[in-house]
DNA sequence: CAGCATCCCTATAGATACTG
DNA sequence: CAGTATCTATAGGGATGCTG
């Protein structure tokens, strides 16, 4: 796993028995990697600044420690252009791309069960 | 989305546009859900003590919050006997066992990945 | 046994200002 | 434009002790 990525963990005995699940996991969890896969899914091709832009919200320190995990694991590419104002795209990479399924998958999973959304104890907090 | 889950956010336009995407992302990262979830698959019921040695490593309260978000969330199923050592025993609702496929296709791809694992830019941080 | 309350520490992420 | 650097607040989560 990565070094210390913290937001979701599985434990050594789960690593063991579901290392796939704990990488896959642990290589989709940040903050706002789903924002940034999401959006490249859809735009194939996208510049520092377009990702800002549209991930309004997100902080530049951590787009580009989210870019730079997601590059880390190769689920992303980085594109620079020796220009002299620079210019950077990001790109899914093949294996970021075959995702697209899986996260399709997902987000149907989501939409189906989305509605049918009753807490069981939402008094809680 | 949940009230401030924290863990894994997408902002609104991408809310929008893949609010079940979110939905799932929302409801199954939590630092130790997974792990949770892999091993009611595997079991089927399970007390809490039996999942607090399992998970060794987690702490009773994050078992506890972990083990209410996914039941506020109806991926799991809280059966409580009435007995008086108390027991209490988790088991996967239907919904959460409709995960089973797309977590199994997860897993399958973070196995096919996780060798092919030579990160880009490691010698950061 | 199962779970809650409290204290407290650390990592994480926000804001801001700066650079090649 | 595309990032870095720093500083700080916050809250996530560990440890411990207590209760029904």
């Amino acid at each position: 796993m990565r070094k210390e990525s913290s937001t979701n963990t599985l434990n050594k005995e789960n690593l063991e028995s579901n290392c796939g699940m704990a990488y896959a996991i642990g290589i989709l969890s940040g903050r706002w990697k789903l924002s940034i896969i999401g959006y490249l899914l859809a735009h194939e091709k996208l510049r520092y600044g377009e990702l800002k832009r549209k991930i309004e919200g997100i902080s530049e320190r951590m787009l580009i420690s989210q870019l730079k995990e997601l590059q880390s694991d190769r689920l992303i590419e980085r594109i620079v252009y020796p220009e002299v104002p620079p210019r950077v795209e990001y790109k899914l990479t093949e294996k970021g791309r075959s995702l697209d399924h899986i996260l399709t998958e997902l987000s149907r999973w989501g939409k189906r069960h989305y509605t049918e959304n009753t807490p069981a104890n939402a008094e809680q907090r």
